[in-house]
DNA sequence: CAGAATCCTTTTGGATACTG
DNA sequence: CAGTATCCAAAAGGATTCTG
């Protein structure tokens, strides 16, 4: 047995909730080139405002995915790495990655024929088109 | 060179996006077994709403991840299958969930580590805490 | 059974201004 | 540079009620 991911009481929810957030990925994958400063991490995953990835990074810093180091200079320098704990998330997620970049096109066909569809029918979702999936129509009480 | 996750305006994004949720992630789990029917993976996943259960079902469904049929009985059926393109995302998602469920401790401890550091200090993030990270103090502005 | 509709609370997140 | 603080708009999400 795999687990209890199904299970809302189970911890493991807390982890995919962390996991599940756009964010985290992109930081997980932008620390395991290199570690970068604050401003280098903003600036590479675009899109993101510095307090949205402040609240990230210390959420994964909490979690042990990342230490976040500060250095007393001035201007001010903070370098973000990987933990071991997070480098082996490393692998996962770019699977997960290699996935979203692989198939992008096929989602995007997908959402275009989707959305184009409801032209002639009224957009329920094919397989009923023809009525053969009309099955039985007993049920049993 | 693996991609642009990290364009906003690649649309893998958007993919990194519906894989993010974790209704998703869980959705393809359970379905990743045997197919099912709405009240089946409601009560399976637990902890979701039927508008939420709804709402990704459908985001699914229009990204080509699944299918939904209907059977025109009473009482009303509707099965919901991964297609191949669903399926192909079953492996990556395993790995995260494995992932999960192995390193929720470590998550865990982590975190309670967290919390409780702030009592003697005053909450930063540790490596400070000797002051030997203070590296140089220069700048050269 | 499988949702749709409505309402309402909570959370998320962006823009802006300010600080050490 | 690396945030913090504040305000505010938008979206997510839950509870409830209703329907075919």
């Amino acid at each position: 047995m795999r687990g209890d991911s199904f299970d809302p009481d189970c911890p493991t929810r807390l982890v995919l909730d962390r996991i599940g957030d756009k964010w985290s990925v992109l930081v997980v994958l932008a620390l395991s080139e290199r570690d970068h400063r604050f401003t280098e991490l903003r600036d590479r995953i675009g899109g993101v405002t510095a307090k949205v990835l402040t609240q990230t990074l210390r959420a994964m810093a909490r979690d042990g995915l990342l230490t976040r180091q500060v250095f007393a200079e001035v201007p001010p320098r903070v370098e973000y790495s990987l933990t071991p704990l997070g480098h082996s998330l490393v692998a996962p997620i770019m699977m997960i990655s290699d996935w979203a970049e692989e198939h992008v096109s096929a989602v995007m066909e997908a959402r275009d024929r989707h959305d184009g569809d409801g032209r002639d029918g009224h957009g329920q979702d094919g397989r009923t088109r023809d009525g053969r999936a009309t099955a039985a129509a007993a049920g049993r009480g």
